[in-house]
DNA sequence: ACCGGGTTAGACAAGTTGTCTATACTTCGG
DNA sequence: CCGAAGTATAGACAACTTGTCTAACCCGGT
């Protein structure tokens, strides 16, 4: 059983982008587009990858007439989601409301960006607040 | 030289939380509020750390009368930009916008800190390039 | 001189990470 | 049928990290 809180190293990620510009790729098309200049192992070490994202459950593979065909089973939104859980568990309490605070604080926003979030804090407040149920609110 | 990138390990952002609620404390006390049931071997693991933490520029130690006397050079707030931005690195093109978009989104936010965020983006649009005084302007 | 605290250098096991080797299995052309 | 080429899988491996631990060292006080 992998922990919950299993990380996502670099190769894995960049296998992990591949996967979630191309929806579902073969070992083949992972391999080209990686390692284009790869020897001959650069097969065996993207086998590897997909194997560890499989046991992490990130990724899943699928039968097809052909080669297996791979799929991410967490999107960039649900990853970002758990790394910044994973901050502010480490740095913040568990909270993420501070995180929040110190990212309007310490970036420098462009007015539009300030107004998009204004924006957008503006049209949470008319939802109904009670009601959480239309949303995925933060994945998880 | 350490990467700038050189993450913090568990047992150091714990001695980490100590030094920055201390101030400034010796190993003895550090060891004693990490390892209070600690065997022999407590003191050393606790050097070393704080050896670790010296290599990658996050603590420094000052000569006093007695014992060496520690204190962490960057503040949580610093330490949370830093991972915040290295999660943006990875997953949002190096931009923290969307990281902020996310979590605005995501995060079940009350009516107060809704408001709050509100009040804060206000004031921001206010007093753009100011430092101002009455508030730390720490991040990044 | 001995003791006990502080101080330091390094050994160490366990785990992670990315790569690589060896070996199958499948399938298709000749 | 044989073998070549692509696919599939298991496991070895070195390099590195991480937290702990051992063995010393120095030095002032009694």
């Amino acid at each position: 059983m992998p922990k919950p809180t299993a990380d996502v190293t670099e190769a894995e990620l960049a296998i992990l982008q591949r996967l979630w510009v191309h929806e579902a790729a073969s070992m083949r098309q992972l391999v080209d587009e990686l390692y284009p200049s790869g020897g001959a192992s650069a097969y065996a070490t993207v086998q590897k990858l997909l194997e560890r994202l499989e046991a992490k459950e990130l990724g899943r593979r699928e039968r097809t007439d052909g080669p297996w065909q791979f799929r991410a089973r967490v999107s960039r939104d649900e990853l970002l989601s758990r790394r910044l859980r994973r901050v502010a568990e480490q740095l913040c309490d568990g909270s993420l409301a501070p995180v929040l605070t110190h990212l309007v604080r310490g970036q420098r926003l462009t007015p539009a960006e300030r107004a998009e979030l204004r924006q957008l804090l503006t049209e949470l407040s008319q939802e109904p607040p009670t009601r959480s149920s239309g949303r995925r609110a933060g994945g998880a």
